[in-house]
DNA sequence: ACCTGAACACCGTTCAAGT
DNA sequence: ACCTGAACACCGTTCAAGT
């Protein structure tokens, strides 16, 4: 195995371990035996903890980027992008019942090293940036102050939406909240 | 010092370290150092982490309940009413940043002990069943189930303020995005 | 270049021993 | 009844040693 397919490896199932227990609960010797190596090989290509967390929310982010441009160059609608926009949420949970990597470590904010919580503000800062551009298209002349504090409520009750959900264990819930948004006038 | 106070003592000490920290991250070390006894000594009163937690989440509960029930008895009008359930957890951000005990141990379900899970899980049924009641008591002919569903969003959505003003360390954030959704007819 | 065994100070937990 | 020191298997981390 090349030393890429190591790192990658080890990528891949800490971001998968990190999003169904978080930062804290993440132990380097459960993630070495996992892909195969000794858990001072995992130290070799991510120093520490905290290098790695900050490695899985940069990809993290890097990859929401990506899709959210497509979406947003896709040019639909307000109604289907909401759709498309929180049906990703929605993909997190129908993974053994996982969650949005912001959303997890975010509850740990506080305890985080700085520059995992660096990397983690970048992804709600990008995800409220994408909402207020998509909210601004549909109007006119856009109040962007305005637009900017939808675009902030709206992140974080589909957050909210995400985590209640999960504590049920149940996606109906996180559907039937996402359908009182909408009902409610602020997927609008 | 009293059996009772030292059992006190940790229980109010533990409380605000988890709602700093979280379940995960609560040391019995660090706790007792703070307490001012050995950590064999927490052990004592209680047997494992898990038992501190639970016994942590019930009386949360107890206390919300109380509160609650006192809040919905001096029958105040709804928008009054959810003015003083929002402060509620607008409290916990105001003291230093923590958060509410079942928003960071959610984040945590999954890992949770089952006797933690269980007694974290009633308090979000308690906050879901009093908002239900409350939004119950302004309409003649309540549709239960839509009521039931707007409870939960609404949970759902406060909790959600939470986290994203907590990971901003701005209070600010919270009053926003609690007008938004006023403003949107969410809290209405 | 990549991996590992052994050591360090931490952790929750247990338990015999103290008062 | 309440507390504690010492031990156990865990943890992240370091580092000299291997290939």
């Amino acid at each position: 195995m090349s030393t890429t397919d190591t790192r990658e490896s080890i990528m891949s199932v800490a971001r998968s371990m990190v999003q169904a227990h978080g930062y804290n609960a993440l132990s380097f010797r459960e993630l070495a035996k996992a892909v195969g190596v000794k858990s001072a090989s995992v130290h070799y290509h991510f120093p520490t903890k905290a290098d790695l967390a900050a490695a899985l929310a940069q990809r993290y982010t890097e990859d929401a980027s990506a899709f959210l441009e497509e979406l947003l160059d896709s040019d639909q609608g307000l109604a289907a992008s909401f759709a498309a926009y929180t049906a990703i949420f929605r993909a997190a949970l129908e993974s053994d019942n996982r969650m949005c990597l912001w959303g997890i470590m975010a509850a740990e904010h506080d305890d985080l090293p700085e520059t995992v919580r660096i990397e983690v503000d970048k992804f709600s800062l990008l995800n409220v940036r994408w909402l207020t551009r998509l909210l601004a298209r549909e109007i006119k002349k856009p109040n962007l102050v305005a637009i900017k504090q939808k675009a902030l409520a709206i992140f974080a009750a589909i957050e909210g939406a995400q985590l209640l959900a999960r504590g049920r264990g149940d996606i109906k819930v996180y559907d039937q909240i996402i359908a009182t948004y909408r009902a409610s006038g602020l997927l609008a």
